[in-house]
RNA sequence: GGCGAUGUAGCUCAGCAGGUUAGAGCGAGCGCUUCAUAAGCGCUAGGUCACAAGUUCGAGUCUUGUCAUCGCCA
């Protein structure tokens, strides 16, 4: 029975080039767990794309003197070619300012008001008149009226930790100029939050199935009590709010928090649009079994599992999450990924250097899901050498290597296996098992893990039955082990698919399998004896140990400003 | 300050309905093999299971407290 499932990846801020940090949890499980289910048969429609309304985009405008269009459409650019090239497998990688997003996002707004969920209200806010706009928390500082420290910044003292209302600070002054701001009561959309504590406290209850830091901290979240939340702000980047319904917004705009995450929707909407039926969207959404999964990191666990969840609940007969995936972050060498002080391994420049597979692999092979986890290039070169190369790479090199020498670049014909052949036969329907429940239960490392031990049951095989001894004394007994060590290569290829997509092509080609990989099922494909083989040629590059500290002195000039 | 997650061999992690000598992969040492990108296979060494107290006949595995790291909230 084919199943329905949704793959959704956290919106990435377009004010940089993407680094490794962003993807290795998001990303990268996201496009394993898509792979995986559209081989396995499901209806998969896995949809990202770029946040182009953050603020950190309109700030990096102001810098740069340049429009927010500019820097978001530069960066999304960038962003889009990198998601392409990893192989990620989006079914629509779009961005947030487009038309239909748009649409979608204020008949969000408007459905919601039209449910009574939305009302207006007044704040006070800090209002820069030497820059004629209002300054958000963050661009604002002063002196913290707990501690007295004088950096503190609008919504929080950096010194004691205290979390701080603009109001609260003492000498308050623009983190841009210096001037002081003055304070202007402004209006804006509220969403009713705690109308939906109940039933959201109702729902994460029968949510077993999560990890333990997402569940917890909804129910921790939940257990301090939702407030409602203002959905409009003081700016001019971003979706206009519908003017015919609501007056005196023209100068503000949706909240980003609200309409990002409406971007799973819209992105849904507009891939059906461009398929070949422009209601497909609706078996995502509205179907009642369907699944939808959403791959986040850490810090975004509240807004996937109560915020967007609750806004799903006021528009009414849309698909909340089946789960959260949230997971930990990446460091670098032992320190957080950072843009602003360059410390980062960038995916462009990755890319015009390294392949993509053993990037992808690694990063699988750490990924976060339970801690922060760290990239070293040691640990990178490792990987490839110690584990792509000489684990996988070269089982499938020495198999095929002998059995197209002797016979002949043919598929050998094994006429009955014997008790050996048969438990790797079986290791194979086993291995297949075992990748399929690790990734159905979201647990990838483990996946990967289960997958490459099935390489090492290959090695081990070919060692105890050394074909290439065989061969000569007994070719019949060879043709039997090396039958049964190219259906471990074809089992390893799909096995291997979710994670290292460019590698199990290849390995398809060399097996001499007409089709593709991606179609032929999450089965073990039986290789047929007497079918041409073409000649092997190594999966993988060895790379040279020295690119250790090659890299780690370029991270070092990047970081001093090259 | 509150909440949550994490803290197990050099590295990456399993183990956690409490029960014989705490496991795997990589790395290290030794040996075997030579089909293979000197790759593979086997053996060995390596751990006060963050720390402290407690429950128990018995605790990485439960309780409490402490510390560290990261995130969230206030």
């Amino acid at each position: 029975m084919s199943r329905n499932i949704l793959v959704c990846v956290a919106w990435p801020y377009v004010n940089s080039e993407p680094h490794l940090g962003h993807i290795a949890g998001m990303n990268v499980p996201a496009d394993i767990f898509a792979r995986y289910h559209r081989m396995v048969g499901n209806r998969v429609a896995m949809v990202s794309g770029s946040d182009m309304h953050g603020t950190p985009t309109a700030l990096k405008a102001v810098d740069e003197g340049v429009t927010p269009e500019d820097i978001a459409f530069r960066y999304h650019e960038i962003w889009a070619n990198c998601m392409e090239r990893m192989g990620f497998s989006y079914d629509l990688y779009t961005h947030t300012h487009t038309k239909i997003h748009e649409d979608v996002a204020q008949d969000v707004l408007l459905t919601l008001d039209k449910h009574g969920y939305i009302y207006e209200d007044t704040q006070l806010m800090p209002f820069s008149e030497s820059e004629q706009r209002f300054l958000s928390d963050r661009f604002v500082e002063g002196t913290c009226p707990a501690c007295g420290f004088d950096g503190a910044r609008g919504d929080q003292c950096d010194d004691c930790g205290r979390t701080l209302d603009p109001t609260d600070l003492i000498d308050i002054r623009s983190i841009r100029d210096g001037s002081t701001p003055v304070f202007i009561e402004t209006t804006h959309l509220m969403i009713k939050l705690s109308a939906f504590q109940e039933r959201l406290e109702r729902w994460v209850k029968t949510k077993n199935d999560w990890r333990p830091n997402v569940r917890n901290q909804t129910l921790g979240f939940l257990n301090e009590g939702l407030h409602d939340r203002a959905m409009t702000r003081d700016i001019e980047w971003g979706v206009p709010v519908p003017s015919d319904r609501f007056e005196g917004y023209d100068k503000k705009r949706i909240y980003v928090w609200f309409e990002a995450v409406i971007g799973y929707f819209s992105a849904t909407k507009a891939w059906a649009i461009n398929s070949d039926n422009e209601d497909d969207w609706k078996e995502f959404w509205h179907d009642s079994d369907a699944e939808s999964y959403y791959f986040q990191g850490k810090d975004n666990i509240p807004f996937h599992t109560v915020l967007w969840p609750a806004m799903l609940m006021g528009y009414g007969g849309l698909n909340l999450p089946t789960d959260v995936v949230a997971n930990e972050y990446l460091n670098l060498d032992g320190q957080g990924f950072s843009s602003s002080r360059n410390w980062a391994v960038w995916l462009p420049d990755y890319l015009e250097r390294y392949d993509v597979d053993p990037l992808r692999y690694y990063l699988a092979s750490i990924m976060p899901e339970t801690s922060d986890s760290d990239f070293t290039w040691e640990g990178y070169l490792a990987a490839n050498n110690n584990v792509l190369v000489a684990t996988l790479g070269n089982f499938v090199h020495r198999t095929l290597t002998i059995t197209t020498r002797n016979f002949d670049n043919q598929v050998p014909d094994p006429g009955e296996l014997g008790s050996q052949d048969q438990s790797v036969i079986d290791a194979c329907s086993q291995a297949l098992e075992d990748v399929s429940e690790s990734i159905e239960s979201r647990r990838f490392r483990r996946a990967l893990y289960q997958a490459m031990e099935l390489a090492r049951v290959g090695n081990r095989y070919l060692d105890s039955e050394e074909p290439w001894r065989t061969v000569r004394s007994d070719p019949e007994k060879a043709a039997k082990t090396l039958w049964t060590a190219l259906n471990v290569i074809s089992t390893l290829r799909t096995l291997f698919y979710p994670f290292i997509p460019f590698s199990c092509d290849k390995m398809h080609d060399l097996l001499g399998f007409d089709g593709a990989t991606a179609t032929d099922g999450w089965k073990r494909r039986v290789v047929e004896p007497g079918s041409p083989l073409p000649t092997p040629k190594p999966l993988f590059r060895k790379l040279d140990p020295e690119i250790v500290e090659q890299e780690k002195e370029r991270l070092l000039a990047q970081q001093s400003g090259e």
